[in-house]
DNA sequence: GAGTGGTCTAGACCACCAA
DNA sequence: TGGTGGTCTAGACCACTCT
């Protein structure tokens, strides 16, 4: 860089990358920096603000810039652990996997097409909220058609449209109790930054992008039984996919 | 939000989002939006600079603030699609896949586990620029251990340190040839804020994350055959996977 | 209360692009 | 050449945390 501010952010993270700011401690002040450089202090602000937008260190008001530590959660897909299941992968006691959310919607033409159905078509949303470590981690949107909720309600009594009602097993358990066979996923993985109100639900730190994770579920027939959107913090979560070739 | 840079930002952000400035169109001039506003033009640069950093604008010297448009490529992995080759996948015609540094190194420890050898041991070091759309949209680093460049070397004459030699095939193909059986990959997915150096060589915008995805490929005998970290750009790419379960 | 970072101002100069 | 965004200053006041 050859502006001030960049030079500094130059400065600060090769000296965070060099260990000599390890993780959890504490960048100089801003008092500090601006008469090491010489500089005036938007200066020195602009160059954390770089940092920060980095992911790098967390800006905290009357404690300081410290540097930041991150430990994501894997969640593993593979055929050998078939149903991903939030509290059981996240080796945290504490986890939580909680519906904040169930409405009747009617599909529009996005839903219809992952889920093979018109638009207009009867579905259940439901909205999860999975926490870790003390915050939310993972937003989860997921879209059920209203025959597979009926046939659940029959087969195994659980009405998936009530909030308050604790399924007694995971979503797939249920559904082949009700007779359908989910046999295959397909997942799409991107990234983007997240929007000021998934920020604030996960409480993310500037500068942690998000996870979008679109998946269907198919039977054993090929019609998609489930699909979902999920959102999550990429400094408390990655996705692991085993996959046999051939 | 209660700052008046935050309410700026909301309202553009939600002017956008609206369609009333949709993709490639400008916003209002910096000194439009002071005087609308009535602040100073930093307060209104500080809401350009996180609605840019939220991958919303990128803002262009001499040109003005412009919505961004995004289209990414998607990579798909599945047992009917085992090679995953980028000049294939990405429907660009102009897309290129070049090696552009190939190195012995000696296994460090992370590596010996990826690779699951000695550390010290010597291993093959190749990267590559997957480009598309006129730039560098991936950065593949691979690792490969010299026992199956040698038996590469024989089976099939390819010398893969050689950066100038155009393997006439994929890596897999050669593998079998080589009669080793590349059958499962794992691949792990996560993001984060590109360094300074990954945002010149893939041109990214501010905002804009980086999709990290490592890889071990294993043969027949749940040997590693193969390790790579792969970093895209996720305003361009996005990486599917398909998997049986049961 | 002392110290931290966050916001905001008014004005200046610079780098870049397009007509 | 005129308009765009980028950098930088010096100083002010505010919100927050810790002791």
């Amino acid at each position: 860089m050859h502006t001030k501010w960049g030079r500094i952010a130059s400065d600060l993270r090769e000296a965070i990358q060099s260990g000599e700011y390890p993780p959890g401690s504490k960048l100089p002040a801003i008092p500090v920096l601006t008469s090491r450089y010489d500089v005036a202090r938007d200066t020195v602000r602009d160059a954390i603000s770089a940092l920060a937008s980095e992911g790098l260190v967390t800006p905290l008001r009357g404690v300081g810039t410290v540097v930041r530590e991150t430990m994501p959660v894997a969640l593993a897909y593979s055929p050998q652990a078939p149903a991903r299941i939030w509290v059981q992968q996240t080796a945290d006691p504490k986890a939580t996997d909680i519906v904040v959310e169930v409405e009747w919607e009617q599909a529009d033409s996005d839903l219809a097409e992952r889920l093979h159905c018109a638009s207009g078509d009867q579905v259940l949303h439901r909205v999860r909220h999975q926490s870790k470590g003390g915050g939310v981690a993972q937003i989860h949107h997921q879209w059920l058609p209203k025959n597979l909720v009926d046939d659940i309600q029959q087969a195994s009594n659980v009405d998936l449209s009530n909030k308050e009602v604790e399924p007694p097993t995971d979503l797939f358990t249920l559904l082949r109790q009700a007779g359908t066979d989910p046999s295959e996923v397909t997942e799409t993985i991107g990234a983007r930054m997240p929007h000021p109100e998934e920020r604030e639900v996960m409480g993310l730190p500037a500068g942690v992008p998000v996870l979008l994770t679109y998946r269907i579920t198919r039977d054993n027939a090929g019609r998609p039984v489930e699909t979902s959107t999920m959102t999550g913090a990429s400094d408390r979560m990655t996705q692991t996919f085993t996959v046999p070739l051939h």
